[in-house]
DNA sequence: CGTCGTTCATGAACGGTGTTCACAAACCAC
DNA sequence: GTGGTTTGTGAACACCGTTCATGAACGACG
């Protein structure tokens, strides 16, 4: 490889490279402002949220027009679109710890709580990501199947296929049904904080406990017995 | 040119009420000309979903100049704040007929299967209350605890007071994180549904059916047994 | 070295948004 | 009819996303 990063560099690269040394400088710096842009982006959407990033305030973050960001980007949806990618990949990078406890029934209490603490960590992440636009969230698990969000959706799935193939559920049981449900769970809890701002509730993480024992266990020491005269 | 807007009736009345009648004929037709901004603003939103509702569009449509809306609400908030509240309203009424059964174990599902199928029939109105902006949620729960948010919720609650009461759920369990967590169930459901909606899934109803006897009796025939040898 | 063609960046504009405000018209009381 | 209050409005301001002709920089080539 070349020693320095300088034009000079390059200009010595292309005298064996031919004309490939300065296109790759070019495609670089190319790469390099579209990262740049990205970076900026993402500030200003953790720090004042997504509806806050106009085009003209990134362009001015970024000390370019506002005309420049299109040619990088077919438009702010396009942005928006990438953030939303890597906000999901950071998700899937919490989860990835939890993952990898053996026991399902140990990892599935781990994985809700990392999943919810992911959401009220990136309160606006998480907006962007499952509360901003359907056609965001959409394309993240409608455009190419092995994107974070199948992924990550894979994770809790695993959870229950491991609990059925040692045997420890009911056959018949359809394990991606029950990932729905624990998603919809964790993903309730999250929502309902970053919305319902007001609402007094439970703390986050207590309430992901009971969700998730909950959920394994049935309601605490339940009795089935049958309707006695009413009570109300 | 005004006889439209002209009623009939009201001019007998102030044929003896005196001046009085004419004050509250002025108070009605202001209360009615409201009522039509906020109608056309709730058809516009049903139909166009709450961010294609612009004061422009919105003025054009009831026949008034834009800065008359400006007469009857303070910002285009307000009249979301509005739609907002009477949304909530429908989610009650609908909820109204599950909260009556008797035994709460056949009501939960009920009351589940009912949240879930007002979501999906009005989807955005149920975005408008839950996932548009955090100032509007917020309000209709933080804004006077007697609003049909907290009610709402109240209903929810009331299954597990019932059911504690009835001696047939553990001493020390909180109705309140029940309910939480049950309306993070539902809501997660619906808005996953209504962001989501490239993924594969089960349909909504199912799924609010296996969360809901998840949450009542557990997993389905969950041995507790401890973690084998690994089987991944 | 100069010229040419491509790439990169921009200012200005278009049509849209929410909101304000001075002004005018309608209306009722006197 | 006159005055005062309510009701309605057009025009403006400051934004927004996006486009497009214009211009500048730069590498390639003669």
């Amino acid at each position: 490889m070349n020693d320095v990063h300088l034009l000079l560099g390059v200009q010595l690269v292309k005298a064996y490279t031919g004309s490939m040394g300065i296109a790759e400088r070019k495609e670089r710096q190319r790469a390099e402002l579209r990262e740049q842009i990205l970076r900026v982006a993402r500030d200003i959407v953790v720090k004042e949220g997504f509806p806050a990033l106009s085009m003209r305030k990134l362009a001015d973050a970024v000390e370019y027009a506002p005309a420049t960001l299109y040619l990088h980007f077919e438009n702010r949806e396009a942005i928006a679109k990438e953030l939303c990618v890597r906000g999901f990949q950071e998700l899937l990078a919490m989860l990835e710890p939890a993952a990898q406890v053996e026991d399902p029934l140990e990892r599935l209490p781990k994985l809700a709580e990392a999943y919810v603490r992911f959401g009220m960590e990136h309160p606006e992440t998480y907006r962007l990501i499952f509360m901003e636009d359907a056609k965001l969230s959409t394309a993240l698990f409608g455009d190419h199947p092995e994107g974070p969000g199948p992924r990550s959706f894979g994770v809790l799935v695993q959870v229950f296929v491991d609990l059925l193939s040692a045997g420890r559920l009911e056959e018949g049981t359809k394990p991606e049904q029950l990932a729905e449900v624990l998603w919809a769970g964790v993903h309730g809890i999250v929502s309902l904080r970053l919305t319902c701002t007001g609402f007094p509730g439970t703390p986050a993480d207590e309430l992901t406990q009971v969700l998730v024992t909950t959920l394994v266990k049935g309601l605490p020491g339940l009795k089935a017995g049958r309707a006695q005269k009413k009570v109300r």
